[in-house]
DNA sequence: TTCATTTCTTAACTTAAGTTAACTTCTTAC
DNA sequence: GTAAGAAGTTAACTTAAGTTAAGAAATGAA
């Protein structure tokens, strides 16, 4: 499992045997059963979470209603914000499937980021990578409608499609269940 | 004028005289007239900016419409995406109005690093900063209708519908120039 | 397996956004 | 100051999303 990480990491920096035994020896690996609650909204936390396998989902309760912001699969990271800002939880966090994530704490990180400062390296081309990223996922989503966006989805993240209920789905979207239903139907019929 | 940029600066490290005389040499205070294209679409670029006074907006040019999808105003700063990615520019960014700007490039970065470290911290920090900043303003974005897009906006930043063109900010709200005339009729109406 | 709950779809109706176009108001260059 | 172009508003019409509700399908727990 470990040798999932290794692979994501050697993108960035280079590992020798000492700073492999050193990441083992957090006992960063974590099992997560379908459902999970990670972070509750209200709640203050200080992990951030690495995907190794299955889906995380963040949502927000807005008047009762479930409303979908992200969801991260693997290879893909997630630092709430609370844990910056130290503030109580605006989200929930929680496993779509069952998961496999590595779990940190910005103390096991300046643990880290002492002994080897190539971490350190790795983690600011990683936020400038994912800044750049999301910047253009906004991009992409003020400019288009829902329909535009169901498209890209399609094209960019297929994967999703399949692993997520439609109706957590549509409020990544920016629409309701009803309407993802009906624009799918749409869909079809014109091919 | 540089004291607008040490002030904000000081929110973050402070700079003893020797520093603030490295980051004046550098000569990066520059000022441009409204409707100056500081990057077009399809060019390439090294430069960031980082607005002192005036107002700067990305947009893309699709299907010959342009769609607006950021405003910098005082003490933001905006690294191009290209910058980073070394390819040509996907969107265009222009003065809003007349602005004084600091530009930079990476090579000044790696200089003013290496001589002054703290700035790598403090461009860490706001990097994380900006990075929960647009990811909560994503999620606005997408938990919202237009009506309430453009109501928070009125909160959060009065200052752009005074000072930028109803039809910049309509696309910015992901909406037409004449569904946002409307929306604000019917506000009016409503009070 | 069965029953309860959740999810998904469909439909009818309401509301608001997109589109096209005409007209007014505002800018700005000459 | 005037004329040309850009920006903003309004209106009529089209399209699609929100809402409410009902029923079908899928899921999960006992």
């Amino acid at each position: 499992m470990q040798n999932i990480l290794f692979d994501f990491i050697s993108r960035y920096v280079d590992l020798n045997e000492d700073e492999k035994n050193a990441l083992i020896e957090l006992d960063i690996f974590k099992s997560f059963k379908k459902g999970t609650v990670l972070l509750e909204q209200g709640q203050k936390s200080s992990d951030g979470y690495f995907v190794l396998e299955g889906c995380l989902r963040t949502y927000y309760v807005i008047d009762g209603e479930e409303k979908t912001t992200a969801f991260y699969t693997e290879l893909e990271g997630i630092t709430p914000h609370c844990v910056l800002t130290k503030e109580p939880s605006e989200y929930y966090v929680t496993c779509v499937e069952d998961c496999i994530l590595s779990v940190a704490n910005p103390d096991m990180e300046v643990e880290i980021f002492t002994k080897f400062p190539k971490f350190e390296k790795m983690c600011m081309v990683l936020s400038e990578e994912l800044l750049v990223k999301q910047q253009i996922d906004f991009d992409a989503f003020k400019t288009s409608s829902p329909e535009q966006r169901y498209l890209n989805l399609l094209e960019k993240r297929p994967d999703l499609i399949q692993r997520v209920p439609q109706h957590q789905l549509a409020s990544f979207l920016g629409i309701t269940p009803q309407s993802l239903s009906r624009l799918r139907a749409r869909l079809q019929k014109k091919r």
